[in-house]
DNA sequence: CCCCGCACAATCAGGTAAAC
DNA sequence: GTTTACCTGATTGTGCGGGG
């Protein structure tokens, strides 16, 4: 039996290289550093180029490819895939007290009197997303599940233009899994929702949710008509590396280096008070800021003090979210209906006037946590609060 | 010995997409 | 059109252990 390839030449060879190297410049440049280094136009027809080469000699197409993000058909269903490490949720506290509380639990625990250093981000209003890099290149990408199993949506974050397909730089590792938060921008979900009117289709009901569908898609070609982006907030596993971490803020850097995208409001701050300046800046800064955010993450920067704390639960004793007060509007009590549960238990249910709270629609409320003497209290027609994070 | 805080499991709400 | 599954976040009850 013989084998026939068509000769490629060695100059293509050459060119399909560089104009991969150099698309993955632009696209780092552009995506992650948000630092356009070329017109749209000249990154257009370089990619043009390669993608006529490609189809002149497939050979030559590699998955990590610029031009390979979008795969060819859909799948047929999501595969469960199980976390090496588990994905856990965090602590919440809602205000200077339960913080200060937290602070003093965590010193306690750590017999540390002196103020702690602690890395604060911005808790973005997404998905949890786990990536795995082999060799350096992107081989899966899954959503967070139940903390121990997720699904596959590996051919839906490759679309995501801000996610290296491929890391850049030096010492890197033979495996790497990084956490992050995959969010779609506000300006994004209302060109989104715009286009969607205008062709009487329905629409997402807030940017979140929007995210999540559009990871939770099929076809990958649509998802890559959606905006989405891509920040990256912590290490999952990593091995086969000469590199020694010793810090959070250190880890963060080496995922700048290694080409994934850092959200640049992450600072270093010190004590409680360091804390509740970072709070309130970002909550000042918070409409201005291109996403949705629903609060602030404090992570123990030390390593060692990170592992020394552990875990309780699903969460890390050295981490918590301080979160933004409750967004608050009025409605009003249409009916009261009693549901009827899986072990027959009855549960009272408010029927409220459809009212927009935070993002989101709100037609129920159980009524199940009054007492008997709250409930008399309840009225058809009665205007009550709705309280909503 | 009781109370309180904490950890933890379970359930629910609201939203989305896929499968039937 | 209905049912199922999934994601995130809130809220409940229960059990445990430390401190007064």
């Amino acid at each position: 039996m013989t084998i026939s390839t068509p000769a490629i030449p060695a100059a293509t060879v050459q060119r399909v290289q560089t104009l991969r190297e150099t698309l993955r410049e632009h696209n780092y440049a552009y995506y992650v550093l948000d630092d356009p280094r070329i017109p749209d136009s000249e990154y257009d027809r370089l990619m043009r180029e390669l993608e006529q080469l490609e189809a002149q000699y497939p050979d030559l197409i590699r998955a990590d490819s610029p031009t390979q993000r979008v795969g060819a058909e859909p799948l047929s269903e999501f595969i469960q895939v199980t976390h090496d490490v588990p994905m856990l949720s965090l602590g919440n506290v809602f205000n200077d007290e339960e913080l200060t509380a937290f602070d003093q639990r965590t010193r306690e625990r750590l017999a540390q009197t002196a103020a702690i250093d602690y890395i604060a981000e911005p808790k973005l209003d997404g998905l949890a997303v786990s990536l795995r890099y082999e060799a350096g290149e992107l081989v899966r990408a899954a959503t967070r599940g139940d903390g121990t199993v997720g699904e596959d949506i590996t051919h839906n974050v490759r679309t995501i233009s801000s996610v290296p397909l491929r890391l850049r730089g030096e010492h890197q590792p033979r495996l790497l899994e990084v956490r992050g938060e995959v969010i779609m921008p506000k300006a994004g979900f209302q060109q989104l929702n715009a286009h969607a009117r205008q062709h009487q289709e329905k629409t997402f009901a807030n940017p979140r949710n929007a995210a999540a569908g559009s990871l939770r898609q099929l076809d990958p070609r649509i998802t890559a008509t959606r905006p989405l982006d891509m920040y990256c907030y912590a290490l999952g596993l990593v091995e086969g590396t000469d590199l020694i971490f010793t810090t959070h803020e250190q880890t963060l850097q080496q995922l700048a280096a290694w080409g994934l995208k850092i959200n640049p409001e992450i600072k270093q701050v010190n004590g409680v008070q360091g804390c509740l300046d970072y709070y309130h800046t970002i909550g000042n800064k918070r409409n201005a800021l291109a996403y949705d955010i629903d609060g602030v993450v404090y992570k123990v920067n030390r390593l060692a003090w990170q592992t020394d704390l552990g875990f309780v639960s699903r969460a890390p004793r050295w981490a918590i979210a301080h979160k933004f007060p409750a967004q608050e509007e009025l409605s009003e009590i249409l009916a009261v209906e009693f549901q009827v549960g899986r072990t027959g238990a009855l549960t009272p249910v408010a029927r409220l006037k459809p009212t927009l709270v935070a993002g989101v629609i709100v037609s129920n409320a159980t009524l199940h946590n009054m007492d008997e003497v709250q409930r008399k209290d309840i009225r058809i027609g009665d205007t009550v609060i709705i309280r909503r994070a």
